[in-house]
DNA sequence: TCATTAATGGACCGATCGGTCCATATAAGG
DNA sequence: CCTTATATGGACCGATCGGTCCATTAATGA
């Protein structure tokens, strides 16, 4: 097959984690953006949860058919646990950039929780957060969803506790402070909070909670 | 009618607030006990959430006929509004009680999180918190079930304030705190911390998050 | 142009969803 | 014993669920 150029290139979905392999092949292009078919994914799953999300909801904002969702993501648990990995590398992501911009670890800590505190009584507030909403709705009845919610609540304590450990360096926080506890902590008070605001807390509430949740980061 | 007596009574179950009227009646008594179905009938929607909840389920649950059901509890959606107001009526109560019998309001708050974060690793803790559950998955997008989450919520948030309030003629807290805020504050925690049991927090990390959530106690 | 490969649209599937309806059973009043 | 009133069991309903299948379309390499 040397000499050989294949222009068709396909995305193998393996896993749950983002387009393993990318192929060359013969045959029919894929018609849509698989990135942005997830993205709407995600948005349908985020807003209705996993059990009121039907087929026809998904389809309808992907706009693809069925042959196609199916063939590229293998049905509702499977898309649903790669929306899962998609949603936590994206505000991971977000965020540890917020955390190499902040100014201080502890300014960054209480910012995040800011803006969350912010999303109070505005529509995006209602949504939650996927990974809380899940791990609120599955619970661990699921091991296949039971596994990715586990590792979304990890890899948020994870910032967390990257933002302490920087916090301590700058003397914000005791240098014998248990960071792991402070930062599940975090994670606690930030499932809580987005679970309220979701529940429609009131702005003035919300807003006056983040002092009080930052007096445990110290 | 004077002089006639009914032996036969029916309880009416017109709001999602218990029997609201104990009806003298003719004609054929119920056969089951309605408190204990509607105890069944929580016990599902609390383990399964209200979407993954069939009608089936219910049935086997409640040990009823369809029809007994639709007679006396309305359907699925009426169903679920009664059986938030009876739970948290019922932990409610208890929690109040709780607070009557404790040694001190902090002492109390104490307690009550440290209970929480035992039920870690336990089959208990995987169920979380109904109202919590319900906030989280249904959110606002039905008014219907956005009331009585709501009022959950605030049934909490009142305990609280009234262990703070106890709290502070014991001098356990600031004179100048302000106790709905914290109470607030608590309502949050104690969400947050039972959906993370719900997902698998391990015991030692549930109970290291209390003394942190305490920190704003005072 | 033709064979090969894959994507797509949509018909179709059995199962289950929540809910209605009616015949029957069971009580009390008269 | 008959009427009245309610509870109950279960047949039945249309709608929708998630999922499969296949004929058609569209691209490639040869």
């Amino acid at each position: 097959m040397q000499g050989t150029t294949y222009l068709n290139t396909r995305n193998l979905h393996l896993g749950p984690v983002g387009p393993i392999i990318t192929v060359m092949t013969l045959g029919r292009p894929i018609e849509f953006d698989p990135e942005k078919a997830l993205d709407a994914a995600v948005e349908v799953f985020w807003c209705k949860g996993y059990e009121a999300t039907s087929m026809s909801d998904l389809l309808t904002a992907m706009n693809l058919s069925k042959s196609s969702l199916y063939q590229s993501f293998g049905g509702k648990r499977l898309l649903f646990t790669r929306c899962l990995a998609r949603y936590q590398e994206r505000f991971t992501l977000e965020l540890s950039r917020g955390l190499n911009d902040a100014k201080s670890g502890r300014h960054f800590i209480e910012s995040v929780f800011q803006a969350v505190a912010d999303t109070a009584e505005r529509p995006e507030g209602e949504k939650g957060c996927l990974v809380g909403n899940s791990a609120s709705e599955l619970g661990q009845r699921d091991t296949v969803f039971a596994k990715p919610v586990a590792q979304g609540l990890r890899g948020l304590g994870k910032v967390f506790k990257a933002a302490l450990t920087r916090a301590q360096t700058e003397g914000d926080v005791s240098p014998h402070a248990d960071l792991n506890a402070v930062a599940s902590y975090l994670v606690t008070s930030m499932t809580g909070l987005r679970t309220l605001i979701k529940a429609g807390l009131d702005k003035r509430a919300a807003r006056s909670m983040v002092p009080l949740i930052l007096k445990a980061v110290e």
